[in-house]
DNA sequence: TGAATTCCTCTTGTATACATCAATGCCGGG
DNA sequence: CCCGGCATTGATGTATACAAGAGGAATTCA
């Protein structure tokens, strides 16, 4: 371990916690298979206090599942979880649309929306995107979907899609990157692009169904992505994630 | 303490974890209240390791705020926040009833929901409805609720409705109680029967907008009763959660 | 008298020792 | 050869000791 003492100010826990969910994403834990507190321990390099904390957070997460008899074992998860997964952080984005739409939302608060909306458009205009515009289209992307979820002033809500996007493969940004091996790379961008466009165009004149049909149906894209980047299975080491799939 | 030795079988974080649970939602704990682990452990009578545990595990349960600073607080609530929690879960469940719908449930799965409802038909007969009936409603409103969940098929769906739910004024069974003292009493109940109804019809025709629609004006039912009993306060006292709710 | 600083106390974060329980493998008997 | 019980091993659950940090109160200086 190169970085053991990295970063004394973050806490212990959260380093474990960092660490665990590393070694978990990129798949060197197989799903099904038992972590124990122990073997964390030598792996993260701090005592099994703050061990046991990352992994009942990771639990939370979803990224862990809990032994009946004791312990923590790595989740495993079916496409069907996943698409699943995928639409219900859509329906739930869906709500915080609608939201904003029928509470209405000062024109000040669009502005960083727009601003977003904006920079985007720069990004997707080249014809083929860059790998690098791709990734500034994911932070972009996050960024967009961190604003509209607070449009929402739903703590409870803004809390519950926070829980929901923390899978990484059901979270708003999750396929994007698996697009950009994908010839169809530009034309979904612009897609969802459009998506964004025309939510923000539907609170401002307070329409909620339609802000929460469109968000919908947004979340779904991400789900194309997902089986198109199966069908092609050529740049799946895109998405470290996958590693938890199982072929249930 | 009477019950130091009680439930031998239970672990010590599962016990501190009720004891204090009980101890916010009796409301004897303000809201914004900091709890101290030494005051937790004084409390429950079991050592800091499994207090800190069980405190964890209500911060994720949302009772509970983590202070930036280190430990926990008793979390407040406003009205909107409680509204919006059972929004929030009749989305869900409506999206589990859109599931069960689309994708088709065997007939014999639909049995032990039907016979729920004829159970709760029976109850719903007497006109003035008795406070054990009303009791058992809450019972078998809860299981009509679980097993309509599960129809969904979707873990990822069923642990987040579990979730949204934790919360005792957002869980499907949390006001039912409240309308106990008011005149409107069977009336809601009648409603809150035939939405069941129509939902079981809905997934059985395989009607999946049907479904979900009716799921979510069916949750509005517990706002309507949260604003009731608000309106009356004469027996706000079978609520006890209501003591997290803050002005706002 | 007010404000800033220092010290003290109480808090949580961390490490580790101990107890307990489950799983597994071995040994003996049928 | 197979099955059952027992012992051993290693896991997690629990308790506690220690350290570091935040917050508050008191004191001192301007």
């Amino acid at each position: 371990m190169a970085e053991r003492e990295s970063d004394r100010s973050v806490s212990q826990t959260v380093r474990a916690q960092l660490a665990l969910r590393d070694l978990v994403l990129s798949g060197r834990l197989r799903p099904g298979e038992r972590i124990s507190e122990l073997q964390a321990v030598e792996i993260t390099g701090v005592s099994r206090t703050p061990v046991r904390m990352a992994l009942v957070r990771l639990e939370e997460e979803g990224l862990l599942e809990a032994i009946p008899s004791g312990g923590f074992m790595v989740k495993a998860f079916s496409e069907r979880d996943i698409l699943d997964s995928i639409e219900l952080r859509g329906t739930l984005e869906g709500l915080a649309a609608r939201f904003a739409a029928e509470r209405g939302v000062p024109s000040r608060d669009l502005e960083p929306l727009k601003e977003c909306l904006n920079e985007i458009d720069g990004l997707v205009r080249q014809d083929p995107i860059s790998v690098e515009a791709f990734s500034s289209y994911v932070a972009l992307n996050a960024r967009f979907h961190a604003l509209l979820t607070e449009l929402s002033r739903s703590p409870p809500l803004i809390r519950q899609i926070d829980r929901a996007s923390a899978l990484p493969f059901a979270s708003p940004s999750g396929f994007v990157m698996a697009q950009s091996a994908l010839p169809e790379a530009r034309q979904i961008l612009l897609i969802a692009q459009d998506h964004h466009r025309v939510v923000v165009d539907a609170i401002e004149n307070r329409e909620g169904a339609r802000a929460e049909a469109v968000m919908r149906e947004h979340a779904r894209l991400a789900a194309r992505n997902l089986r198109l980047a199966l069908r092609n299975r050529t740049h799946l080491d895109l998405l470290p994630a996958l590693a938890l799939i199982t072929s249930g």
